[in-house]
DNA sequence: CCCCCCCC
């Protein structure tokens, strides 16, 4: 097979054309990476006709998968299908491809090359003020064809509508007389642009104080077709444009600061972060249909955990399950935050326990199993590992995009059936779902609660005993104290741990009873929530029942015998009077859903058949 | 110039 390079295009590009769909081949590729910030890398090639080469072109952060997949190589040919050509200082001209096909891989190097000249050409024309001639980019106003590579319809500010300082209109690099420079060629180096992006997140006026002075500020994300950036607006800044950017919109953003990204804090891909200055103008374009929604990087939920904690990610999957909201109390403001953990499961078999926080964890409607994707969340190392959305994520349920439709053609046949395998383990017991299963004989012959930490494990078991006696105790009736008090017997009560004495008390209860499982059985101590479970009573009825009704308090604890349910036990090694035994007390106990237990069973005599 | 990201 042999491969027709378009000679001379190199050339045309280097002297500010724009030929259509160049094909060209891959004579280099060298991967730059920036200041060891992680999921930032960028791919620099060279690039030939035949005749010139050209070695300053670089890939598209979203074309970097043909890389990384092995797909785009040296020798490679290749269609570029859209590129941006951006003039940056000394007249070098930087080709950004949005677009590539590989049309094959030849072993050797066609032609013979040589670096194109600039100089040659004669008749490369000034670079732009905004600093992007970038022909293939836009028809740009005052250029009725689009005859650049990138086949996209005319814009520029038609129908524009102007914000920011009055004299918006006159200043070049605006709408009206530049073309829009690509995102992915923004740099410190040049002050005198205007990109055209799409909102694709805004964060809330958030303020600070600290050794550096106090302010405020607001957050956003923007994308184009070359890439994205993060831009933020600080004080006066952030007065003046926060009403007017709103979440989905197009806009001309002229000029800016440019600073290292912190990559510890966004999933964002650019190196760069903008801040907006007294120069900074935005112009609504409402001519956007060409400009990309939001870009994702999605990690497989199995790459999670070879990842470090507290990266931000961005995660796509469904969700199999989720819990309830409840409210914690934060340590360092306590304040009461509401929050939701889900359970999300993506074709990679896994599953992750997300916690939701706030608004979103209220408003959020897990019914019907919908895909959920995660902009900017964040990776934590509780449980093994679990994933959070933070301030400035971008949540999006059942989003407009293939992998979604993906996840659901696959949940819909395949992973709502199976029982995926969870890299968060119950951690605090009953919060997530269980997935340790463990018999009690298995956790006598594993030694489970040998360690130093406590081990967590889940089974199906059937309360076969209970002590009666002892089940319940008088509590401190403080709210939040539970510590037991002595009856002074004169009508009082005292706590220890409050040092007060009262004239009441309320009942507590710590139950023993004995689980039975199909392969053995065990003590296990139920505290509080999970001994009202099992009895089907609260404290304080069952308290006073005992009181007044002995012969109906014997009945409750008979009904409540025999049930089953699914356990979540901690089990630790306890030793008295020299003897070591594991303890279990109960942490989460739930009636046997039998549909998700079956598919458990179903899916273990499977794995028993493939062995 | 922020960067808080919570709780088990």
């Amino acid at each position: 097979m042999s491969f027709n390079l378009h000679e001379g295009s190199i050339q045309e590009i280097a002297n500010g054309g724009s030929p259509k769909s160049p094909v060209l081949q891959v004579l280099g590729i060298k991967k730059i990476q920036s200041a060891g910030a992680q999921g930032s890398e960028r791919y620099r090639l060279l690039l030939s006709d035949g005749k010139h080469t050209q070695s300053s072109a670089m890939l598209a952060t979203q074309q970097n998968h043909l890389v990384n997949s092995g797909q785009l190589q040296n020798n490679c040919v290749i269609r570029l299908e859209k590129y941006i050509c951006n003039t940056i200082q000394d007249n070098r001209r930087v080709l950004i491809m949005l677009e590539v096909q590989v049309l094959g891989n030849p072993p050797n190097k066609i032609g013979n090359p040589t670096p194109v000249n600039l100089a040659a050409g004669g008749n490369a024309p000034a670079p732009a003020q905004n600093g992007g001639a970038a022909h293939a980019v836009s028809g740009g106003m005052n250029r009725p064809g689009n005859q650049g590579g990138a086949a996209r319809p005319n814009q520029g500010g038609s129908g524009a509508s102007f914000y920011g300082r009055s004299n918006v209109a006159a200043s070049p690099g605006t709408p009206g007389r530049g073309k829009p420079t690509p995102i992915a060629g923004l740099n410190p180096y040049q002050n005198r642009w205007t990109i055209r992006a799409r909102v694709t997140n805004k964060g809330t006026i958030r303020t600070w104080n600290n050794a550096r002075g106090e302010g405020k500020l607001f957050s956003m994300d923007l994308v184009d077709e070359s890439g994205e950036i993060r831009a933020t607006a600080f004080n006066d800044q952030c007065d003046k444009f926060y009403d007017l950017i709103e979440i989905g919109k197009v806009y001309f953003f002229s000029k800016g600061g440019l600073k290292t990204a912190n990559k510890k804090f966004t999933s964002i891909q650019n190196d760069y972060e903008m801040s907006f200055n007294n120069d900074t103008t935005v112009v609504l374009c409402e001519d956007e249909a060409e400009i990309p929604t939001i870009q994702y990087n999605f990690v497989p939920i199995e790459k999670l955990e070879d990842m470090e904690p507290n990266t931000v990610i961005d995660l796509i999957g469904v969700c199999k399950s989720y819990g309830e909201v409840t409210t914690i109390v934060t340590r360092a403001t306590s304040k009461e935050l509401n929050k939701r953990e889900l359970q999300i499961v993506d074709m990679s078999g896994k599953q992750v326990n997300f916690t939701l926080w706030g608004a979103e964890a209220d408003k959020f409607d897990g019914s019907g199993s919908p895909v959920l994707a995660v902009k900017g969340a964040r990776l934590s190392d509780f449980g093994g590992r679990s994933v959070g959305s933070t301030f400035s994520s971008t949540l999006m349920i059942n989003p407009d995009i293939p992998e979604a439709y993906q996840l659901r053609g696959w949940y819909d046949k395949v992973g709502c059936n199976a029982e995926a395998q969870s890299i968060s383990t119950g951690g605090g017991g009953g919060a997530g779902r269980p997935t340790n299963w463990k018999s009690f004989q298995q956790v006598k012959d594993e030694g489970l609660g040998m360690g130093e930490k406590p081990d967590y494990f889940t089974t199906k078991g059937t309360i076969v005993f209970m002590k009666k006696e002892n089940s319940m105790y008088q509590a401190c009736p403080t709210q939040e104290c539970n510590k037991k008090v002595v009856d002074l017997q004169n009508g009082f009560f005292s706590c220890e741990k409050c040092s007060k004495e009262f004239p009441n008390f309320k009942y507590r209860m710590i139950l023993n009873a004995n689980v039975a499982d199909y392969s053995g059985n065990q003590w296990a101590t139920c505290f509080q929530e999970s001994a009202e479970t099992i009895l089907g009573q609260n404290t304080e009825y069952l308290g006073n029942l005992k009181d007044q009704d002995d012969s109906a308090y014997d009945q409750v604890f008979t009904e409540a015998n025999f049930k089953s349910y699914i356990f979540t036990m901690r089990a630790k090694m306890d030793t008295y009077n020299d003897e070591s035994r594991i303890r279990c007390s109960c942490v989460g106990i739930q009636p046997v859903d039998f549909k998700e237990y079956s598919k458990k069973l179903i899916n273990d005599i499977r794995q028993m058949a493939a062995v």
